[in-house]
DNA sequence: AACACGTGGTT
DNA sequence: TAACCAAGTGT
């Protein structure tokens, strides 16, 4: 890290690869919503949709959270739950929670204009070095890092940078580089132009180096190392977990769902009533249990399995097994569960799992 | 520092 | 197909 991690950038024409990145950017760069205009607050919204999220699963979620909350004030005020259910499906979601909690905050403490000091912009929820950075260059032309992992990739390369990108401090040696390359005129296409060569050009695997425009500054290329860098350690395998999950019908027709809690995984999402299972005894009655003692509802849960369900995080896997059921005396529900009429659950937010569960419930009672 | 935190596309 | 990957942040 230390000094040598940038041996190579003292052999790079600085002025000349600035003007083969930016004029390759300027010529090649994707038509993407947001990028017709600077407004800060869309920046600000698709860097946080964006985050370890491909492009193309972004735009329509960003087409219509604009179209819903078209300015700070709009989200500021909107409901949570509004703002999740327009998320839904996004994934990670205490970004959305987040976003609209600094939203607040820019209104209530200035005065509805996001900062453009580094040192605001940073203390924001869930705008950590990169977005922060990518804010204050895109929308304010400030020449400020924003360092992702496109960056990383595209300068290990250029600058044969061997250090392991997976490790948190391997960050600062490139934000060190990209102080020293930034264009100061430009920094907004900068940045950008590093990231779009990452995406379209400097990919992570079968890099097209003949039509990269920064090959002859690229020292990967010239040493053929291309395919060695980035230097990124493997993370370990995921823990996998059985579930049990229920489709819960109330005497008089509705459905209960429950709230999840509002911190940890899928936070404050809805859900079918679900538990971790155990490989000892039924799967029915360890549910009907888990009912009676977690909500005290008495419930009767039918034979056999409506659908099998896998659930793939980036941590763990739930393998759910999903049951029908029905329930007679509702008057003592506890207070996370409601019950709703069908017509009404498109107004909750659920998690992918549990759409496909619903889904898959709407399937079995059309063969009825 | 290491791990939690979603989802869908690719290899 | 399992592993890996994609414009990271919070704790």
């Amino acid at each position: 890290m230390e000094s040598n991690s940038l041996a190579h950038i003292g052999k790079i024409d600085i002025e000349a690869f600035r003007k083969d990145l930016l004029d390759w950017f300027t010529a090649e760069q994707r038509q993407l919503p947001w990028r017709e205009d600077s407004d800060p607050y869309k920046v600000w919204v698709s860097e946080i949709m964006l985050q370890q999220t491909r492009v193309d699963t972004v735009i329509p979620y960003f087409l219509h959270f604009i179209n819903k909350f078209p300015t700070i004030e709009a989200l500021a005020s909107a409901d949570e739950e509004e703002v999740l259910k327009a998320w839904e499906g996004l994934g990670y979601y205490s970004r959305a929670r987040n976003l609209q909690s600094a939203v607040k905050e820019v209104r209530d403490t200035y005065g509805g204009i996001v900062p453009s000091e580094p040192v605001d912009i940073a203390k924001l929820k869930g705008v950590g070095p990169y977005t922060a950075g990518a804010i204050l260059s895109i929308a304010y032309g400030r020449p400020e890092p924003a360092v992702d992992g496109n960056v990383m990739r595209v300068l290990s390369r250029i600058l044969l940078i061997w250090d392991d990108i997976a490790k948190p401090s391997s960050r600062k040696i490139f934000e060190a580089a990209v102080r020293e390359l930034i264009s100061h005129d430009n920094p907004s296409y900068f940045n950008q132009a590093l990231m779009e060569l990452g995406a379209l050009i400097c990919t992570p695997t079968s890099p097209k180096c003949l039509l990269c425009p920064v090959r002859e500054h690229c020292a990967a290329f010239h040493q053929g190392e291309q395919d060695t860098l980035p230097v990124k350690t493997k993370k370990k395998s995921v823990k996998r977990l059985q579930m049990g999950a229920v489709v819960l019908k109330t005497d008089n027709g509705n459905y209960l769902i429950h709230k999840r809690p509002s911190k940890g995984l899928l936070a404050n999402l809805w859900e079918f009533p679900n538990v971790e299972l155990d490989s000892f005894g039924s799967h029915r009655k360890q549910l009907e249990e888990f009912l009676r003692l977690e909500y005290n509802v008495e419930a009767k849960i039918d034979n056999g399995l409506l659908t099998k369900i896998e659930h793939v995080f980036s941590h763990l896997v739930w393998n759910i097994d999903v049951f029908t059921g029905s329930v007679k005396d509702i008057s003592m529900i506890s207070e996370e569960l409601r019950a709703v009429e069908e017509e009404e659950l498109v107004q909750f937010a659920f998690p992918v799992s549990h759409q496909k569960i619903w889904k898959s419930y709407k399937e079995s009672c059309l063969k009825d």
